[in-house]
DNA sequence: GCGATGTATTACTTCTCGCTCATATAGTTC
DNA sequence: GAACTATATGAGCGAGAAGTAATACATCGC
C-alpha cells in the first residue's frame, strides 16, 4: 500500500501515491468546514446524541445528522445506537493532536502579525 | 482574542470562538486540496520556483501559481523573488507534523479495515 | 527599446458541496 | 397498531472554489 510520508527528520520525503495523497486531502477537507468542526468540538468532552448535537451546534438536525456520517464514514467519529439515540464520540485521537497544532500555529501567526503591525504602524 | 484549544490531557476544552473556529476550518481547507497537497509535498525537500513546482506537480502555470499564492497568504509558504524567478518554501514547520499525524492515522485505519475485512471474508 | 522568459491576474466555465425542506425509517410507548 | 420521538435520506437550490485560456506584468539579455 502507497507510500507514507515520514519526514520526521530531514530525510527525502517518499513521492505519496496519487491515491493516498487524495485521501489524506479528503481527511483534510472533512476538517475544513466550520460546522464540523464545531461538531468535533462540541464531542471532545465526550460523546453526545444528535439532538445534544443539533443543540450544541445551532444547526439543523438533517445538516447536522449528514455531517456527522460523513466524519463517521471516514472513521474520524465512532457511532453507538441505543434506543432511539445515536450516540457519536471522537473515534481517531489525533483530532486532539490535529486541533492543538493548528490552533498553536495560528496562535503564533497571529502574535507575529500583531508584532509587524505594531512595528509597522 | 478567542480562546484556544487546549486539549493535551483530558481538562474541559475552552469553547472556541466563530472566529477562531473559521481560521481553524480555513487552514484545514487549504490542505483539503489534492493540488495544494502536491505542491506542499514537492516542497517537503527544500524551496522550488513555480516552473520547477509546474512541472512536479503537473499542473498547469496559473492553476499553481494561485494555489501557490494561497498558501502564501494564509502564512503556510514563503515567498523569495530573485531575478525573473519567485522560489516559495514551507513557512509552517507544524505542515510536517500535520502530514505526519494524517498520513499515521490514515495508515492505522487501512490497517484495521484491511484486518477486519480478512477476518470477515 | 525589443524580444524572450517567468509569474500573476482576469474572465469564464464547471462542478462540488453545504444547506434546507420534506419525507422516510427505526424504535418507543400506550 | 397508532401516535410520538429520534435519526436518516432524497431532491433541489445556491454559493463558492478549482480549472482553463488568454492576457497583463515584471525582469532579464541583447
Amino acid at each position: 500500500m502507497a507510500t507514507s510520508c515520514k519526514t520526521g527528520s530531514r530525510v527525502a520525503v517518499r513521492p505519496l501515491s496519487e491515491e493516498a495523497l487524495e485521501m489524506v486531502a479528503r481527511r483534510f477537507a472533512l476538517l475544513g468546514e466550520p460546522m464540523r468542526l464545531r461538531l468535533l468540538h462540541a464531542l471532545f468532552d465526550g460523546e453526545k446524541s444528535v439532538t445534544a448535537l443539533v443543540k450544541a451546534s445551532g444547526g439543523t438536525q438533517a445538516n447536522v445528522s449528514r455531517h456527522l456520517q460523513a466524519l463517521a464514514e471516514a472513521g474520524l467519529l465512532g457511532r453507538r445506537k441505543q434506543g432511539l439515540q445515536v450516540f457519536y464520540s471522537i473515534a481517531d485521537p489525533t483530532l486532539f493532536q490535529l486541533c492543538e497544532l493548528v490552533c498553536g500555529s495560528l496562535e503564533e501567526k497571529l502574535a507575529r502579525d500583531s508584532k509587524a503591525f505594531a512595528r509597522t504602524g
